[in-house]
DNA sequence: CAGGAAAATGTTTACGAACACATTAAATTA
DNA sequence: TAATTTAATGTGTTCGTAAACATTTTCCTG
């Protein structure tokens, strides 16, 4: 009945030793006799013993240096999200000794990620948070900080092979999926679906790819493969008159085109580029909530975005770090955010209000 | 540069006064010289000082007991989620001293609600949550717990009036107007639409009519009463032949019937019914991830379920309740969770396996 | 088997805030 | 103005844990 919380105390009484005892049994610091480890540890388990989880924090009054590396937001307003998120993790984070250090690259430089990596290997911080974007060259950083015992979590882009903390972020395979779901609901007659990669090279972007992937798979699992055409096409608005002319090109080569399925954060391109040929028949689903794709959603031009929730994606690295290195808890080596499925009609419960919270359960 | 986090003591001694004087100052216990109060308010002004909230918690080693006023989901399955949602935050926050008792009542039974409403009031709890489904008979314990200085917070249902600590759930109207969204993106051609209200009154049912007028604003504001027309059924389910027979009578009379917009969480009766006939062609909305909803969205009879994270609603309750109790925070007088879009193809991220995450932005 | 290192175990203080209790200063009364 | 009340302020202990520090026991070596 009395369900009282049980401490370090109750434990030593117990088994009859002193609380420091318990603490070198509880945190493995040795210098403990086998015997006296073993009735401890049976005692705390019969006792279902739960640490503080406050007093710990409290007591081993430290600070945790974590280290983010990500992109530059003002080349890729993409990364404001996740760096958004990192920073509300840490001002909600901050009472629990932790402080984050940006270390900012551009992403399109492979030689500015590698003089960031190098600079946050420098430092030495307790944790590092991080977009490998780059996949080769983060290697030998994963290499480095696995001799150095630094726990880090990848968010956004996985790299299953390099043994993370976690990984934080989508399912692009299943993403793909729910887009062709989207597409085939709004188009129940045949048409040709536009797969449109923008920006992106999909030869070293393998989560694009697996978007499509899964885009088609969609169709051909549910024996749709005779009723959709599935175009695809490589953009890029390095070239402003190439992207017009690529684009108008399978626009205009394809007059029963129903849907475009955009894999990047660049919908709202398409969109603009649209009405400004006053077409209105084609649906466009995408990704991610950037003010210009809310824009088109808002007009009813873009039907869906797909959200990746990446300050999610930021805020919870941050938080499983924390997890990780102040609370000692065990965490999920894959944490994969919901898919949401965002239209004009819920789009206000996803869009950021200052106020956010992030609640596990 | 130096970022260090300010303390009572370091208030204190700028202060040139005693930490237990800026304690009082604090907390408003009075007994503190205007002149000095004042001072040390523009300090702790000045220093930006943020309380540790673990040391808070720590130091009062405070016991809170929560109410929790619940339907008993062995009665009617929906209530399961807010309960294991309430369990999951004790749990959560039992280290913070937070402890939930619940009182139990029938849903179809108002003397159980007055009867459990009651005996929770004579129990004197520090906060109460609950879902006041009976609105003129819960109306009369508001007023008692505001004598008492009792917080309490409203889930599920929402009455604006009574001055809660926070309400926590859904907006009815924009859920009815996210579903006519979806059944016009699906249903591109004209046709006819069904609401059904299956298994609760609509008289006593505030929440269901705001649905429905959600939904029909969708298709008015959107020019689309000429295009669509729309039915309404209320069904229930305590007389089966007569469910069976009003359901048939509405199907077989409404031939171009495309779309069901269920407006309660029994969208998996339709679905029964369609089956059993071997329609296939109307597609269903409805609401709640209930495993018999869940088993239609899977085979694709039901097309979207519309998430109102019941268990979501509980969790945050009693998140919300410890916040403003132990932590002395403030908390959002209203609080929606998202309209979350599920289909087949993105249910897995919703539905509860034990480490769902509940994410607030 | 003395002497000392190493291992095992015990004790104390600190963390930051809350609160009970103690003390001092100011105001009131006799 | 001394005595007493009351307001204002200061001090010390507590919460549960971590970790530094202190002590005791065991083991090994010469």
């Amino acid at each position: 009945m009395k369900n009282k919380i049980v401490r370090i105390k109750d434990i030593a009484e117990k088994a009859k030793v002193s609380t420091g005892t318990v603490d070198r049994v509880l945190h493995k610091r040795g210098r403990v006799s086998k015997k006296v480890e073993e009735k401890v540890l049976k005692i705390i388990e019969e006792m279902d013993y739960e640490p503080n989880l406050m007093a710990r924090a409290l007591g081993s009054n430290k600070i945790y240096q974590i280290a983010a590396l990500i992109p530059d937001h003002e080349i890729d307003s993409y990364w404001y999200a996740p760096k958004a998120g990192i920073e509300k993790a840490e001002k909600d984070l901050k009472q629990y000794g932790i402080i984050v250090q940006q270390y900012v690259f551009d992403p399109y430089d492979v030689d500015s990620f590698i003089s960031k990596a190098s600079k946050l290997t420098n430092d030495k911080p307790d944790g590092i948070i991080l977009s490998p974007i780059f996949y080769r060259e983060t290697l030998p950083f994963f290499e480095k900080w696995k001799a150095a015992e630094i726990p880090f979590v990848l968010f956004n882009t996985q790299i299953a092979e390099c043994e993370p903390l976690s990984y934080i972020g989508q399912d692009s395979y299943q993403s793909g999926f729910l887009a062709g779901k989207l597409i085939h609901y709004g188009q129940p007659d045949s048409c040709s679906v536009l797969i449109a990669h923008i920006d992106e090279e999909t030869s070293n972007a393998a989560h694009l790819l697996k978007k499509e992937q899964g885009f088609r798979n969609y169709f051909s699992q549910n024996n749709l493969d005779h009723q959709y055409k599935i175009l695809r096409v490589e953009l890029n608005r390095s070239n402003a008159a190439v992207f017009m002319k690529q684009l108008g090109d399978v626009i205009d080569s394809t007059p029963d085109l129903g849907s475009i399925f955009v894999t990047t954060s660049k919908a709202h391109e398409i969109a603009k580029y649209l009405e400004q040929r006053y077409i209105k028949h084609i649906k466009i689903i995408g990704y991610d909530l950037l003010p210009p794709n809310l824009y088109f959603l808002n007009k009813g031009t873009i039907s869906f975005l797909i959200n990746q929730n990446p300050k999610g994606q930021g805020y919870w690295g941050i938080y499983q770090l924390t997890d990780s290195l102040v609370f000692k808890k065990e965490v999920p080596i894959i944490k994969y955010l919901p898919l949401d499925i965002v239209t004009k009609e819920n789009v206000n419960y996803y869009v950021d209000d200052e106020d956010v919270v992030y609640l596990d359960i």
